[in-house]
RNA sequence: GCGGACGUGGCGGAACCGGUAGACGCAACGGACUUAAAAUCCGUUGAGGGUAACCUCGUGCGGGUUCGAGUCCCGCCGUCCGCACCA
């Protein structure tokens, strides 16, 4: 018999109809079964769809075609985020205005994403650049503002000069922009602001409960909140010291227990108090203007030597009126943490014993570790940062440090100046509010206008939304909206005056902050969300995506989750229950003679091992291997799916996506794993087909009794039904794939062996080939509906239940345990499965091997781990 | 500097809660089929020793706990990632 190859390209278009024709993807809110709502991370429409789409739409799609077959309405839908810069630039690149070519990549990539024989519901779809998705986000920026979530002020942003627009912190990557790479600038604008800095502690200690996040993200987010607890002291000022009549500073420290190791104080460049002196000494004004041209430069940071300018003020230690410190303006020190003024102790802190030597300001040790002679305890170039004693601190001396914290935070909470406590407790936290004002076109414009007399007014909800005008000239960097001729200008909603709009947008991280809500009704035009459908389906049971997002994207949404509770658009705090953050695509690089990148599709790679050599196919100019890395135009090892998928199909490029390394971890892509990929569909194709004939006419109903081989074949299967079920659920994909190549090897070698074609082995084979097919299915989806429409099927297999596990099958009578002696491994003993203790030493010890490696000596002991092992000690 | 992860054959990796290290795939080598190629099938493949049954060594390095350690503990070395003048 000979059995056509299957055809992956007819197959996959065949099937992708079928289910399209069957709306099997659509997910309906009204639904008995319980829930399951797996989403990946919404694609940017960017064009084209690159590996790394495949790899995690292709991890998304085993969730929800396994959850599906385990009878949850399983929800699993596919939007756009669809606002952003690269729009704006093709538009002044190639004069088609954003929209249009938005909805042309979307178009295309959708096609894309339907060759990959997903199983999205397409009917939910949606794109954040759509008035019917933005309005309700515009919204929420009302609602929020109403509730004290939203501020507009003054601040220092960090300005891209050549995208002319403000970067969020975390989008300035050492001090360049994230996406021009341009070095940051430093400007004062007014801007909008999201409160993040109200859920501070609540979204750090929530992180506690995320369990099942990756611990990776959980400690990222962690410190980027950066709490940390100390004292907030307020030391008096020399009166006569101070230029404006100034009487104290105060200074956050976590180090309350180095009080008497001070030796100055510091001030950021910006501090009231230095630009009070400043105004009254132009140096210290040249030194603080020179401060600040510095900049924020990564480079520059790590360079840059600590530099100080004594203001001339001292300030009074709080134990000892008559201690005077100096007061510096200093350049390492940060206006936007804590009060933007330290004081020094260069014993115990680096930075602060640089600044002290280069100032000649001397050092006194507080803290002595363990062990040492305070006597001989010196501090000359390194600070010491570790645990120890108090020496040199009067009252504190002999505490350890958190004794001596607790002492001072007590004794200056007591003391008290003009009816306040010197000193305070206080959490201090690394998060700052969130920005979101982007001087930008292609964004969910901001909901405000600015009228001459009622100064700032929310736009009325009935003037929702606020639509991007889309006769839009591109021809000069910066904000088209500001120079359209018409679109800013308003009439007042309060007073009928004349106004003007905000002419910001959003940052495109608020646009993906909340898509996940609105997935759960799309269609609901009257609010956000519908409260009834996202107290169902949220939160989000697993949510696939990069690790790149590991803050920004997971903090806003942790936050805007927040603020709709605050709202009533949402009832949970926290949107994503699981979360798993898959690994990079990668490939080997290749670089000509001439140090250009050459594309994989352009090199010809022979030999292998250590004589392996790449040459350019059209030239057969030798080309050099390069690192592995991850796939990226710009070294131009990219890998495009289309041509995978056109050569193998999609089955094939999702089956290698998963199968090579564990999910969590970069995958290399390598041609030879694509063949091998391909090598097993066929086999897989030609195996069914083979189960199919073998076992032509079995029986419809299970035979009372199975023979050897029956058995045989019944536990493999099984096995790996129990092996790949659980695996599964355990996101590990490449286990699960490895248990499906070991069960196709043990089907394959019981169906050569040419076994007789008796009714219970025939029987068993047909269960094991659809096992096997619906073991693979999740994974290959055209070939399982191909394979299973083989085995006589009717009904689509995408909409049937996964397999039972007869776990009876999975218990042996009798096991094989392995024997060590002294933890060697001798031999093995095969043994009735309940076989007592007693029994199993006695063959054991009748053992040839056993006796030999005994050696004459008797045992001392007999070690017998149930089901497992047995290790004779001698 | 701070924090985190990882280190297993030629390669990707597997090994539940401490219990047969190297499953499965890739590559390589040998063979079958073929005029030939492709495809497919069979076999070998951690290192060393032995005709063989088998034996010795082996999970980055050095110690430790244990009947037994890739897995747990201590100390190193290396690689990768994140944050970074955060007081």
């Amino acid at each position: 018999m000979s059995i056509e190859r299957y055809n992956a390209r007819a197959a996959e278009s065949r099937w992708q109809q079928v289910w399209d024709a069957g709306n099997v993807f659509a997910t309906c809110n009204e639904d008995v079964r319980p829930k399951y709502y797996v989403l990946e991370m919404f694609p940017y429409p960017s064009g084209r769809i690159h590996m790394g789409h495949v790899r995690n739409y292709a991890m998304g799609d085993v969730v929800a075609r396994y959850k599906r077959a385990r009878g949850f309405n399983v929800l699993h839908p596919m939007g756009w985020d669809a606002f952003g810069m690269p729009a704006e630039n093709a538009a002044m690149d190639n004069r088609v205005p954003p929209r249009a070519w938005t909805q042309q990549n979307i178009a295309a990539m959708k096609a894309q994403l339907k060759s990959m024989g997903l199983s999205l519901d397409w009917s939910r779809e949606i794109a954040t650049c759509d008035p019917s998705y933005y309005r309700h986000q515009q919204k929420m920026f009302l609602d929020f503002l109403a509730a004290g979530l939203v501020e507009r002020k003054q601040s220092k942003v960090n300005w891209d000069p050549v995208d002319q627009t403000v970067l969020a912190n975390e989008q300035v990557i050492d001090g360049r922009g994230w996406r021009s790479g341009a070095p940051v600038e430093q400007r004062e604008l007014t801007q909008w602001f999201f409160k993040i800095t109200k859920f501070s502690e609540d979204l750090l200690t929530s992180i506690d409960r995320l369990d099942r996040w990756p611990d990776k993200v959980r400690v990222m987010q962690r410190n980027w909140i950066g709490r940390s607890e100390g004292l907030l002291i307020r030391f008096a000022l020399e009166r006569t010291t101070t230029s404006a009549g100034e009487t104290e500073l105060e200074v956050f420290t976590t180090r309350p227990d180095t009080i008497f190791g001070m030796k100055f104080m510091a001030l950021s460049p910006d501090h009231p108090l230095a630009q009070s002196a400043a105004a009254k000494n132009p140096e210290l004004a040249a030194f603080i203007a020179e401060c600040k041209r510095t900049g924020t430069a990564q480079e520059l940071i790590d360079k840059a030597e600590k530099l100080g300018f004594d203001t001339g003020i001292r300030a009074i230690h709080p134990f000892d009126p008559t201690w005077k410190l100096p007061v510096y303006v200093a350049n390492f020190v940060l206006m936007d943490y804590g009060t933007g003024a330290i004081y020094g102790t260069p014993a115990h802190d680096q930075r602060d014993l640089d600044f002290s030597n280069k100032y000649g300001l001397g050092n006194t040790p507080v803290v002595c570790p363990e062990g040492q002679d305070p006597q001989t305890f010196v501090i000359t170039d390194i600070a010491y940062d570790g645990d120890g004693r108090m020496i040199n601190s009067r009252f504190l001396d002999g505490l350890t440090i958190a004794e001596a914290k607790e002492q001072i935070a007590k004794r200056l909470e007591r003391e008290v100046r003009g009816n306040q406590p010197i000193a305070q407790r206080q959490v201090n936290y690394r998060l700052r509010d969130w920005g979101i004002s982007r001087q930008r076109y292609w964004g969910c414009p901001i909901p405000i206008i600015y009228c001459a007399s009622c100064g700032v007014v929310p736009v009325p909800e009935a003037d929702l939304p606020v639509k991007l005008p889309d006769d839009i000239e591109f021809d000069r960097p910066g904000n088209p909206l500001d120079r359209h001729p018409t679109w800013k200008h308003v009439v007042c909603s309060n007073c009928g005056g004349e106004a003007t709009r905000e002419t910001d947008t959003m940052d495109t991280f608020v646009d993906s902050s909340w898509y996940f809500a609105r997935f759960t009704d799309p269609w609901i035009e009257t609010r956000p969300t519908d409260r009834k459908a996202v107290d169902e389906w949220l939160p989000v049971d697993q949510y696939i995506g990069g690790i790149e997002h590991a803050i920004l994207h997971l903090l806003y949404s942790r936050f805007f989750t927040r603020a709709m509770a605050a709202t009533g658009h949402i009832g949970i705090d926290e949107p994503f229950e699981g979360l798993f953050t898959q690994g990079m695509v990668v490939h080997e690089t290749y670089r000509t003679a001439d140090g250009a990148f050459a594309a994989p599709a352009e090199v010809k790679i022979e030999g292998a091992g250590d004589v392996r050599r790449a040459t350019l196919a059209e030239t057969g100019e030798p080309v050099e291997i390069g690192p592995i890395e991850k796939m990226s135009k710009s070294k131009r090892n990219t890998v495009d799916p289309d041509d995978i998928i056109g050569t193998f199909g999609a089955d094939t490029a999702r089956w290698f996506m998963l199968s090579d390394s564990p999910p969590e971890r970069d995958v290399i892509w390598t041609e030879e794993g694509v063949q091998g990929a391909w090598r097993f569909v066929q086999r897989l194709w030609r195996l069914v087909n083979e189960a199919a004939e073998f076992s032509r006419e079995a029986p419809a109903s299970r035979p009372p009794v199975f023979s050897g081989s029956a058995i045989a074949v019944r536990k493999a299967a099984h096995g790996a039904l129990a092996k790949v079920s659980e695996n599964i659920e355990r996101l590990r994909f490449n286990v699960c794939i490895a248990h499906i190549y070991e069960f196709a090897n043990s089907l394959q070698a019981i169906l050569a062996s040419s076994p007789q074609r008796v009714p219970d082995l025939k029987f068993a084979v047909r269960e094991a080939a659809e096992i096997m097919v619906q073991l693979f299915h999740p994974m290959m989806p055209h070939l399982a509906e191909e394979c299973w429409a083989a085995l006589g099927h009717k009904t689509l297999l995408a909409i049937h239940s996964w397999p039972e596990v007869e776990h009876d099958l999975l218990l042996e009578d009798t096991i094989t345990l392995p024997v060590q002696v002294n933890g060697k491994k001798r031999a093995d003993v095969t043994i009735a499965r309940d076989a007592r203790n007693a029994d199993i030493e006695a063959s054991v010890l009748a053992l040839d091997a056993i006796k030999r490696a005994l050696d004459g000596k008797s045992p001392r002991k007999v070690i017998i781990v149930p089901q497992r092992i047995v290790n004779v000690v001698a």
